[in-house]
DNA sequence: CTGATGATTAACCATATGGTTAATTATTAG
DNA sequence: CTAATAATTAACCATATGGTTAATCATCAG
């Protein structure tokens, strides 16, 4: 078992990364299996350019999301699991109570607004 | 059957608004129960200013995390589940194949690097 | 060594973000 | 009407973000 909790600064980290199409897109490429760095850029956005894909990368690795290993002169990326664990460990418990509180949550409505629709 | 999907910038808007304790620690305490905007300063970090937590409020309105509701000069805040719900399922369906994909992953390692943790 | 390729780093720029204080709007109380 | 309260909006500021082009680093090919 992992322990997937993660301090709030890296779950800021986290939900910024993926708070980004580019990044996301990465993401969602990186899933289906490593990819070097320039098989990235082939398969992004088209007018992506290698800077710019290297600074998602650099963002996506400081959240923990992804590491870079060096082949040659090669980087390859791949999917580092335990950090998107953590962020939707977060969602799961904020959601729990959410849910179970929906309708606690009409009853109040109703309760204090006095029919509000 | 709620439909999940949102599209792209929604996501982005969803995922930014959570990359922000303040803004965690409102949906946290929504998630208990709805409140007004003075009850969520009162709440909130003791430095944090009205202004500051309204346009956090903003942010997390403008994602469909929350609604605001007026109720006289108060304005009572209230969660709004779609929109993480639609995080979370890009999430699941991410991580969906990252999971599938852990242990070709490792073969991968053992055949590249050897020995990862 | 020289040159080409993969990728990053440096320097710079426009815009977005998050915060502040002061002013404003809207509602309730006297 | 006047004053007080709840909250937002306005104006402004410092910093962060995301992008660019040019330069650099590291590796492979000849």
């Amino acid at each position: 078992m992992v322990n997937h909790q993660v301090d709030t600064a890296g779950l800021d980290r986290v939900f910024h990364a993926l708070a980004d199409p580019t990044r996301r897109a990465v993401l969602g490429r990186l899933s289906r299996g490593p990819a070097s760095v320039g098989a990235l850029q082939a398969e992004a956005a088209p007018g992506i350019t290698a800077p710019a894909l290297s600074k998602h990368l650099r963002v996506l690795e400081g959240a923990g999301l992804l590491r870079q290993e060096r082949r040659g002169r090669v980087r390859l990326c791949r999917l580092e699991p335990e950090a998107l664990a953590a962020a939707e460990a977060w969602m799961e418990e904020t959601r729990r109570f959410w849910s179970t509180r929906l309708d606690e949550l009409a009853a109040l409505l109703e309760d204090d607004t006095g029919g509000e629709r």
